[in-house]
DNA sequence: ATGTGTAAGCGACAATTGCCTATTAATTTT
DNA sequence: AAAATTAATAGGCAATTGTCGCTTACACAT
């Protein structure tokens, strides 16, 4: 059992010093993924950017994956609060989902490259299937249809579609993308829903 | 540029010391499986098992990671040939891929556990997507439906349910699950589909 | 204000990583 | 069959990792 609990996901504590640490920590990261690859930072330059020891990292995170999930997870969740999102009103919600998603991707292009490679599936694709859970309630699905299977799916999707989009050396415009994926993904919804 | 060639990639190799070593890494890990969770298995471990030098090993892979990933996509490619799949008679290939994926997630479980952890998504998706991929030339689409992109977010949704699944402590069967994932993610398809 | 809990700092540790330089052994080419 | 090419081995290297035990400093409740 590696590590039952990931002390970073527990975003409940109040201690300003937790909170300060891993701010530090997180603006750290960002900084240093401005100069080189993820894959070149050591936790003992993140530690020190952050004026922090490097035992205090791993107080925080089991490892610089860790920090680097967490990071993102934030990151996008900001980008999708600053825009207002969620699934509430339902018009055009998921294609402004697809475009918060391939806007992140774009926009943390700061960093130098290879930023598809890294491990990011794990703090977005949970951020993107929550606004799909949080917009579930208000539409009834068909018998047999599970609406936790729906968000996971279409986040996968949506992720996976942003991803290649990313990747494409001369990639359309994140907005043309967004209509793509809406496009695609629209018809998992609309069988799934319950018309009458 | 962290690693522009992945020297496992090329497959073209027909120097039998590569191939009996790249063999022989992978035998090695799987075994070692058995006993202990990936992330305690250490480099020197794989080569001692494997009866290899460690040096050897960088020859080849660039991390653990790397043979991770060339050992579960030769090992799920390996399931679904087994199984005689592919998408040229379409009748029910999407159920049976989504078997397929749901079955190796299970029949993997021979390790310990966290096999949901591990990151098999860059081994699994690009397998399934070049199954779509080669049946795509079948079916007429749309105009503006990119074939790749279809593929692309197929394989990431269907990967994504089944990893759910698998993850889920009371599970239905692997059957039923990719009955579901195949009514869910089929509108999908229909939807891009030249109908005439 | 004063204690109690807990985070942060410090130094050190074995283990692991990724890489390097020969040197030897095996394949492939000629 | 000899030569050229390239994989595998051996040993060693600095750097990094993850973890300790211990001390200091801060936060919150009384």
């Amino acid at each position: 059992m590696a590590q039952l609990i990931q002390p970073a996901d527990v975003g409940e504590s109040t201690d300003p010093r937790i909170l300060r640490s891993r701010r530090m920590l997180m603006d750290s990261l960002v900084r240093l993924l401005g100069n080189k690859e993820f894959e070149d930072i050591s936790v003992q330059e993140i530690a020190d950017e952050a004026t922090l020891n490097r035992a205090t990292f791993y107080l925080h995170y089991p490892d610089k994956n860790a920090l680097l999930r967490a990071m993102t997870a934030e990151r996008f969740r900001c980008l999708i609060t600053r825009r207002g999102l969620s699934f509430t009103n339902c018009d055009g919600a998921l294609r402004a989902i697809a475009l918060g998603v391939c806007d992140y991707l774009a926009e943390t292009a700061g960093c130098p490259s290879q930023l598809a490679k890294m491990p990011l599936e794990g703090s977005i694709i949970p951020v993107v299937e929550d606004m799909f859970r949080e917009g579930a309630g208000n539409h009834p699905v068909k018998a047999g249809v599970d609406p936790e299977l729906l968000a996971t799916s279409a986040a996968w999707a949506i992720f996976g579609a942003a991803s290649r989009w990313y990747q494409t050396p001369d990639r359309i415009s994140a907005e043309e993308m967004a209509g793509k994926i809406e496009a695609m993904v629209k018809p998992v919804f609309l069988s799934a829903a319950e018309h009458f």
